[in-house]
DNA sequence: TTTAGGG
DNA sequence: CCCTAAA
């Protein structure tokens, strides 16, 4: 009897935004040092990839919530783990709802300690004396005010134009300085071990605690659909916290295109403030407890679980990856934007914002919502530079403010047998986002879709700073295929710190042939599916190629994210045609084991009942619907006619395929038959 | 809504 | 998987 699976769709790993960067350019911060080093260009983006990095690296804490990304009615379901998790998953545990399988969402949260750079050690959450975690879950309709600002120098020199100030006003109030952060110290953190989860400490833990939703807003909270996974380990930005914030602060919000609901709470903001600068800070290691939650949205009345085969190792014998070694392949796709004009004034009392709602465009691409801040005056501080300010290099000093509310993550897709337990789950999750993002994080910066590839041009240059050409900024997240390739020099090697350090994770799926030796050293999930594997591997963290007009598929994508106001002015033509259509399905090849079972309901029901098939083979799967079927049965027999060489994907076995083409010709003679039986005189005629 | 096929 | 003409 086959096993029962659960199945879960990851349809996109939303990241928070990122954390404000470290502050002051004046204070050379090991990782602003890093950034610089790296290179010249565009800091800021560079300061993002490697507070980005340091994020997934586990050197800062986060949740990571995995919240269901589906239309359709949604269910909630909390389950509750202690640590090794013994709780089996549960049907209500999974997917149910249309056709889609249940997708979570990874979100970074947040845990944070009280100021102060030295957090214990193994001090947990629910530790009265250190202070209970936050969880921030941002959205990108979000409108707390909690911004990741970078005041870039949009000087002309280059040199001056990766000094950047990170522009601390409105955060941390009160906050002065950071404790300088010690790279070396994340170091150790990650001293070789082979674990991801051991090494760094990652925990993840299940609450079925309806406390859970405290601080959530019943809209969220009913509706949200969100696994959490936190990293064990903590960075700790002394000095950031405020220390008026709110413990046990649990936010989340659904970055949902149907509703955008409200992180809007004071408390909210201060816990969203509160991962800013991850970069540099000492990393602690903690147990935090973290929140494990899924709930699924689900269709009126159907509550059918997903029949998919799961397939689940254990971390100790490793996880294999399909051997098809395929990422998830997303396709290419266009991105649009919505652009809009801001209308900027000198200070962040007038912010422009635009929104992309561009999921539908690409839903492996996650969009990410970015307020783009307009020019704000700089260097003296007192003048304010107009939008639209000419290119006025030298002469004057522009900043541009930016907010990033959030990174998405192209889906994984993880398949887990029923009776795998929560924890195994959180574990097979954590390898594959580890996998996905661990490998190392690339930037890329793209205006109004397209992606700016030059480095070394300047925000001016490429169009970033003038308020009447920027009409849509984004910022993609991509794994960086050459993390394992030494770097140039030692210094941008530290940019790739974390990757260089001695890996607990599996490495980029992406890379291939030559990753395949690390594999069985830090053996990947068998989530398969990670991100579609990109021809473009650039050498280099920074890409110098100016290639343009290619779109990274795989990239994560920050989408700028717009107020009403900016909505309002955006042409209408420049919606995407696809954005308020439905979003495709996201793939879910199948498994043998539902070809087994297609093949033997078209056995016995023949090739022309597709609806039938799917009553009786595939009821209770919501996803595959008699089309999905009946375009299956059109690929097996396909595939039973190639050669095995031909043949891609998961291996059908011989057998079924034999079976196929068996059952294809047997019902196509059937047909036939019925057909001279009713038309017997056409047939004759054509005799 | 289902089928059947092309894309 | 999507899209659709046809039934």
């Amino acid at each position: 009897m086959l096993q029962k699976r659960l199945d879960y769709g990851f349809s996109g790993y939303q990241v928070p935004f990122i954390p404000r960067a470290a502050r002051s350019s004046r204070k050379r911060r090991p990782i602003r040092e890093k950034v610089v080093a790296v290179d010249n260009q565009l800091c800021a983006f560079d300061l993002l990839a490697t507070v980005a990095g340091k994020l997934l690296e586990g050197e800062s804490s986060q949740n990571l919530p995995i919240e269901k990304d589906q239309l359709g009615d949604i269910q909630d379901v909390v389950m509750q783990e202690q640590d090794e998790g013994t709780l089996c998953l549960k049907d209500e545990h999974c997917t149910k709802g249309g056709n889609e399988v249940a997708s979570l969402n990874l979100e970074l949260g947040l845990q944070v300690h009280d100021q102060g750079c030295d957090v214990k050690e193994n001090s947990g959450p629910q530790n009265d004396s250190s202070p209970a975690p936050v969880s921030v879950i941002t959205s990108s309709h979000c409108t707390e005010k909690d911004e990741f600002l970078v005041k870039m120098d949009t000087n002309d020199d280059k040199s001056d134009f990766c000094s950047l100030s990170r522009n601390t006003e409105g955060f941390a109030p009160g906050h002065t300085d950071s404790c300088a952060p010690n790279v070396n110290e994340s170091v150790e953190e990650h001293d070789g071990k082979g674990e991801v989860l051991s090494g760094n400490g990652l925990d993840m833990h299940c609450s079925e605690d309806p406390e859970f939703f405290d601080g959530i807003s019943p809209a969220v909270a009913s509706s949200d659909c969100s696994i959490k996974l936190s990293l064990g380990v903590d960075h700790y930005p002394c000095g950031s916290l405020s220390p008026r914030r709110d413990n046990n602060v649990k936010v989340v919000t659904r970055d949902d295109d149907e509703n955008s609901s409200e992180c809007t709470q004071p408390s909210t903001m201060k816990a969203a403030r509160l991962p800013a600068r991850i970069g540099d800070r000492r990393i602690r290691k903690l147990l935090a407890s973290k929140h494990w939650r899924l709930a699924s949205k689900v269709k009126d009345g159907d509550h059918s679980d997903t029949g998919l085969r799961c397939i689940y190792r254990s971390r100790r014998t490793g996880y294999k990856r399909p051997r098809s070694q395929r990422i998830y392949p997303f396709k290419k796709r266009k991105f649009y934007h919505y652009s809009s004009l801001l209308n900027s004034d000198v200070d962040d009392g007038c912010k422009g914002v635009y929104d992309v709602l561009d999921r539908a465009i690409d839903q492996t691409v996650c969009s990410f919502s970015a307020v783009r801040n307009r020019v704000v005056a700089s260097g003296n501080g007192s003048s304010s530079c107009v939008a639209g300010q000419s290119t006025s290099f030298a002469s004057r000093e522009s900043h541009v403010k930016l907010r990033i509310k959030s990174f998405r993550v192209p889906e994984l897709f993880i398949e887990m047998p029923e009776t795998a337990t929560v924890g195994s789950l959180k574990r097979t999750v954590m390898e594959a986002v580890t996998a996905l993002l661990g490998g190392g994080l690339r930037v890329g910066v793209r205006l109004q879709g397209k992606k700016i590839r030059d480095d070394n041009r300047t925000l001016v240059q490429s169009g970033i700073c003038h308020d009447d050409k920027v009409e849509s900024l984004g910022f993609t997240l991509e794994p960086n295929p050459s993390h394992i390739s030494t770097p140039v020099s030692s210094e941008d090697n530290s940019l790739l710190l974390s990757t260089d350090l001695p890996q607990p994770v599996s490495r980029c799926p992406t890379l291939s042939a030559n990753n395949q030796g690390a594999s069985h050293h830090h053996p990947v999930t068998n989530l398969g599916n990670f991100v579609e594997s990109d021809h473009d591997s650039a050498p280099s963290p920074a890409e110098i190629t100016a290639e343009k007009g290619s779109v990274d598929s795989r990239a994560l994508v920050a989408l700028p994210e717009g107020t009403p106001q900016a909505l309002a002015v955006v042409p209408s033509h420049q919606k995407s045609k696809r954005s308020e259509m439905a979003q495709r399905r996201i793939r879910r090849p199948f498994s043998v084991t539902e070809v087994e079972s297609l093949v033997q309901a078209v056995e016995k029901l023949g090739t022309g009942r597709w609806r039938d098939v799917k009553l009786r083979a595939f009821d209770n799967v919501k996803h595959r619907t008699y089309v999905d079927l009946k375009d299956k049965w059109k690929t097996l027999v396909h595939t039973a006619r190639i050669s095995p060489q031909q043949r891609r994907g998961e291996p059908v076995p011989q057998e079924l395929l034999d079976r196929v083409l068996a059952a294809h010709s047997y019902w196509s003679q059937q047909q036939a038959k019925q057909q001279l039986k009713q038309q017997p005189s056409d047939a004759c005629l054509l005799l």
